[in-house]
Formats: C-alpha cells, sequence, structure tokens
DNA sequence: CAATTCATGTATTGATCACTACGGTGACTG
DNA sequence: CAGTCACCGTAGTGATCAATACATGAATTG
C-alpha cells in the first residue's frame, strides 16, 4: 500500500519522519555516528528524499537541533513570564521541577545537546553552532527571569548576579540529566528540591557579596 | 616474551604515541568521529603499527580510555586514605578541591568518559565498557571514603547514605567539568567551595533524614 | 488533457572507513 | 654469522560513507 499511501504533498509528513528518525539517531550516537543509511532505513524513504528536504547531513543534524529545541521547549517552563508565587524559594523550586520534568519526560533534546557541546572539530558542524545558540537563548531567557526574582534597588547588580546564577542554573540542569540518567537511586524529586535549595542559598550568598 | 620485548623498546614508545594521538583525538571527536586515518596523520606511524599494538579500534580506544584513566589518577586525589583534617567541612572541600583541579589540569578522561558515557548502540563499544567499570570503581571509593568521614554508629545506615552521596559526588563533579568547560564567569575556586558547601549540607540533611 | 511541480525510486559516484597481506629491516640471540 | 623476532613500510581489501544523476509517478495547475 507504500504507492496508495503516498500522495502528494506528503512531503512535510515524510520531513517530519526523517527529523524524528534522525533525532532518535543522533541523540544515541551523535554527530559521526549518524549516517544517512540509518535514517533511510528507519523512515523506509531513499536517500534521494533526504536530500530533497535536507541540504546535506550538517543541515539535516542543525534542523534535527532546532526541531528538537521546539519541542522540547513546549513543555519546558517560559521563562518569559512569572507566575505568582510569594515565596522565592518555592518560586525556583516551581521553576526547577518543570524545567527537570521537561528534561526527563523529552531527554533527546538535552542528550544531543550535550553530545553536540562536547564536540570539539577543526571544522564547527552547523548543528553544535545552533545548539550553543539555542543555549545561549535559553541562558538570556532564565537570565532575565532570576532579575526579575531577585530582590535589590541596584539594577546592575541584579544583572551580574543574575547572569552568573542562569549560567550556574543551566549546568546544574546539565548534572541533573546526567544523574537521572545514570539511573537507580536517583529520586528526582528529592534531587531537584535539593538543587533548588542550593540555587538558592547561592542566589542570596553571591546578592549579599555584590553588596 | 617480556625480555625480547624489551630489547626493541622503540616499540613501547611507539604505543604510546599512538595512546596519546587517540586520547587528543578521541576526546575532541568521541568515538565514531576517531578513525584510525586521523592516528597514523598525527603520529606518522602506518596503519599496520597501530594494529600491530592494538587488535581493533574497539580495543584502541578501550585501552586508550585505561590508559587515560590512570593518568589522571595520578594527579586526582587517593580516596583510599585520609588526610588528618578535623574539620569534615574542610576535608571536604580539600577532597573536591584536588578532584576538581585534576579534572580541570587533565580534563581528556573525564571528556573522553562523558562522551563514551552519553553513547547509547546497540552493540555497546569495549571502551564505554570499561568506562563505565572505572567510573563505578571511582564511585565505590568515593563511597568508601564517606563512610570514613561520615559520623555515627549504625554502619548500614552509613552506607547507604554515602553510596548515595557518592553518586551525587560524581554527578556534581560532572557539571563541574561542563561548567568549567562553558567557561569565562567561572571562578573554579568559588565555584568548588559553593558545590563542597553544598554537598555536606546534603550529606548532613541525609544522615539526619537516615536516622 | 497538457504542462508543471513535488516527491520518490533506482543506481551509482568517489572518498573514506576499518582492517590486512606481505615483505623489509634492524636489533638481538645462539 | 646465521637465524629469529619486533616493528614498520607499501599497497592494497571490501564495506560503508555522504552525496548525486536521472528517471518515474502522482498530484496540481492551466
Amino acid at each position: 500500500m507504500r504507492k496508495t499511501a503516498r500522495r502528494h504533498q506528503q512531503g512535510e509528513e515524510s520531513r517530519l519522519r526523517i527529523l524524528e528518525a534522525t533525532l532518535a539517531i543522533a541523540a544515541e550516537r551523535g554527530y559521526d555516528g549518524t549516517s544517512i543509511a540509518l535514517v533511510t532505513e528507519s523512515t523506509g524513504l531513499p536517500p534521494s528524499s533526504v536530500y530533497w528536504h535536507f541540504r546535506n547531513k550538517d543541515e539535516l543534524l542543525a534542523e534535527t537541533l532546532e526541531y528538537s529545541y521546539r519541542r522540547w521547549r513546549e513543555t519546558a517552563p517560559t521563562w518569559q513570564e512569572r507566575v505568582g508565587i510569594a515565596d522565592p524559594a518555592a518560586e525556583i523550586r516551581d521553576r526547577m521541577e518543570r524545567a527537570s520534568r521537561a528534561i526527563v519526560d523529552n531527554p533527546e533534546f538535552w542528550r544531543l545537546g550535550l553530545m553536540l557541546g562536547l564536540l570539539n572539530r577543526q571544522q564547527e558542524p552547523a548543528a553544535r553552532r545552533r545548539y550553543l545558540e539555542v543555549r545561549g537563548e535559553t541562558r538570556a531567557a532564565i537570565q532575565a527571569w532570576w532579575e526579575q526574582v531577585l530582590p535589590g534597588g541596584d539594577d546592575e547588580r541584579r544583572r551580574l548576579v543574575a547572569e552568573r546564577l542562569a549560567r550556574f542554573h543551566l549546568t546544574v540542569m546539565d548534572g541533573l540529566y546526567l544523574g537521572a540518567r545514570s539511573g537507580r537511586g536517583w529520586n528526582l524529586d528529592r534531587l531537584v528540591e535539593l538543587i533548588a535549595a542550593g540555587v538558592h542559598a547561592q542566589a542570596l550568598t553571591w546578592l549579599e557579596e555584590a553588596a
């Protein structure tokens, strides 16, 4: 039923199938471990289709990264707006919890990102560059959120501490993914609570320090 | 066999050159990104030499992992013995500081380990299996150290908390490497102090919880 | 229905992959 | 000094890599 199943304008569906398959493969095997043959084998589509939808392997992986990022954003917290939680510690824990759940529920983006981030070749793949960009965007969003959460009147001081905290925040989420992945023995809720408390404590320390 | 190996000691040197080159390449490009051609190009030795010293690529990378681990252990703290530091917090900070310096001074092992750890193929490479083993060994050593550091008489309770702490400890070091790597804005000493304080606080919490 | 566009099917390109066959060479041994 | 062995040099093997040429068919357009 392949011939009858394939109708005109089903290109978009094929494109998504390719992205989905590439994401699954690249998140498990990394950039160099991902081959077009694996993608065609997984999707049932021929190489010519892959190259009709994407210019080359580099662009395929870059678009796969963006695709997984967009999907991750759907479950991740939107750092743009604050929820109405009075207690700062509770608000931090709330954000941490949602972010960690987004990572655990939809780990492929984070996983692929870590792999691309660790890569270091003389000829940087577009996928890695794109990852660093979206990570930068996320960091900026988290920083903006911290600037709102942090008390105090001195804007410059708040910005400085917020930037440092956002960086720390992201790194902590990296560790959280690696920890959750190393499996057994991790209670995610407990871990999130612990980490949120640590970040909160650090925020207070840095704020005081900057004063 | 061994005696005859001594007479031509050029072989051992070549073997080390190959391991060194492979480590540098694999730590930057990962398992699949590492090719024999890159190694021969880097060392100037022909492929036949590589395959005389190592059975295949898989074993080359596995031995490279072990080689980098041994070298890392030279700078890393030996968790077997305790230094005579009275204050537990200070001792924790001391260990953390030495461990973090080992990672930063000799990052290739940690970097290669993270890449291998993230890998997930149906056919697991020997290098990855070996990495998980040495990581397990390290965790056990850290756990044994924690069991000594932790107060309290109940052995079973200490063991449980120590195991959890060792796991947490390792993950925190992963995060530390990623953070230190993402560069600019990280003051390592400050970070170590912060993390040590967090781990110490967590140790106390878990101890109390277990009581 | 004719022309055009979209997407796939088929078949293949040259490059690079892991790996090896095999002979040479120099250091050591008996 | 003849023979052995460790290690390297040369020159490949077939497999797989990313990528492409070109034809086909199905839907859309005019």
